[in-house]
DNA sequence: CAAATAGTGTCTGTCAGACATTATTGG
DNA sequence: CCAATAATGTCTGACAGACACTATTTG
């Protein structure tokens, strides 16, 4: 900021802002993008469905607060959501929001391998998955937010290693590939996919022990872990040009 | 968010947070990248630079408050303001990033054409361009910003038709290949620069009149506007993957 | 063996970088 | 004519998509 606060400031004298987090928390099961939704228990938006968050401690960072609401969520532990890839997405301000006060908010998205059912805790009546497809009504600008959401994932597969974050430890390049599918929508080549995916320097590292393991019927596919790269070398782009 | 605010939460008894916008201001002067700082007029941090910014006014966005800040820094009128890509980065949210009290930061990046001098208007001491290579230790996190300002703006110029914010309305092709040139510190080839450029779809539109303009001596180029496009396909990517 | 999934090999058109060549201006 | 910049053309190697083929498992 360039200088002081406005004149005589004092930060209980002003009309005071309230920040949140909000998460829009992502998994693919069964073929299908699902996002983790919440009931709400109070008004406003009674009873709607919203994403998971709440407000920032007085002490708290945005990113801090964003892993706590996603333990209290999901049920995982901690020292699991500590090591986790949130993105930041981007912060809604607009005046209006909430119709209860001024209230700023983070949005994060979150992905995750496929999970349980959350236990549902935290301030929430319940917690779900939902496909992505089929949400319906949200609270607040949630809608919007989730949209943003998956947009922004779709065009981060492309040129960083996000995919794998959907994946468990360890996964086969079906798996991988399945991944790209489901959040692109579209149906790729299984031998291209392989070639490209293996010649990104650090994408995937292969698992040395001959450990094996199946996917129902065929043939047992080799394992592979994260490798230690971020960002894609050559990008995997998506077919058709499709990003708008 | 899942819940109302914490039990008994009254705006006014809660440790309010304040919201400010930061603003990483580009342009590209004499083959290299400059940024807009402006010098501190008082504690904490007097006499040091700082990126321009503000606090958001009690019923303004982020957005908003971001053109308002640079009208009043640039001295550009508040039309022009209107109509520039103004690309929100992320928030700075730690707890002890100002020293007098908990402020949650939005911070943009904002390209502009060669401008004159700013007149420094607002709050600041004094605003100024500063060679982006150059600028000493900021104020605040600002050098944190900034650095990440600065990988976005090379990164977006790959995939998005961002490189036009940094031209005149009309710009010739030489013009725009030295914005990447400057921002990505390679050297392009010219005729391959250009083949990509046209065959983007979108990208440039040629300017219909045989209106030329020179550079100095050679030969008249011919004169493009920006296309409708946002974003590239196919994408430009910058030589050697130096991304990381 | 048939079905299903994993993995390899090959062909071909497109496009990237590299660079030669022509065009148009000022001095 | 020379220097400087703009624009066009060409060559070649790398890589993308498409797809045929082999390998290994279960029923």
């Amino acid at each position: 900021m360039t200088a002081g606060a406005p004149e005589g400031y004092d930060p209980h004298a002003f009309a005071p802002f309230a920040v949140t987090v909000d998460l829009a928390v992502f998994t693919v099961r069964a073929s299908r993008l699902h996002v983790l939704l919440v009931e709400r228990g109070e008004e406003p938006y009674k009873g709607h469905w919203a994403l998971p968050g709440g407000f920032l401690l007085p002490r708290e960072s945005a990113d801090l607060a964003a892993r706590r609401e996603l333990a209290e969520e999901t049920g995982l532990g901690q020292d699991t959501v500590r090591g986790l890839h949130l993105e930041q997405l981007r912060t809604y301000s607009e005046p209006d929001r909430d119709p209860r006060m001024r209230v700023v908010s983070v949005a994060y998205a979150a992905l995750l391998p496929d999970l349980p059912e959350p236990r549902g805790g935290g301030d929430a009546v319940r917690a779900k998955w939902w496909d992505a497809g089929t949400v319906g009504v949200l609270a607040f600008d949630h809608e919007r937010i989730l949209a943003d959401a998956y947009d922004r994932i779709g065009a981060k597969l492309e040129y960083t290693c996000l995919a794998t974050a959907f994946c468990p430890a360890e996964f086969t390049l079906g798996e991988l590939q399945q991944v790209y599918e489901t959040v692109w929508g579209v149906e790729l080549d299984r031998p291209n996919f392989r070639r490209k995916v293996l010649n990104v320097p650090g994408f995937v590292q292969a698992v040395e022990g001959p450990p094996r393991r199946t996917g129902g019927r065929g043939k047992p596919a080799a394992l592979y872990r994260a490798g230690a790269a971020t960002t894609l070398h050559p990008p995997l782009l998506r077919p058709e040009g499709r990003t708008e």
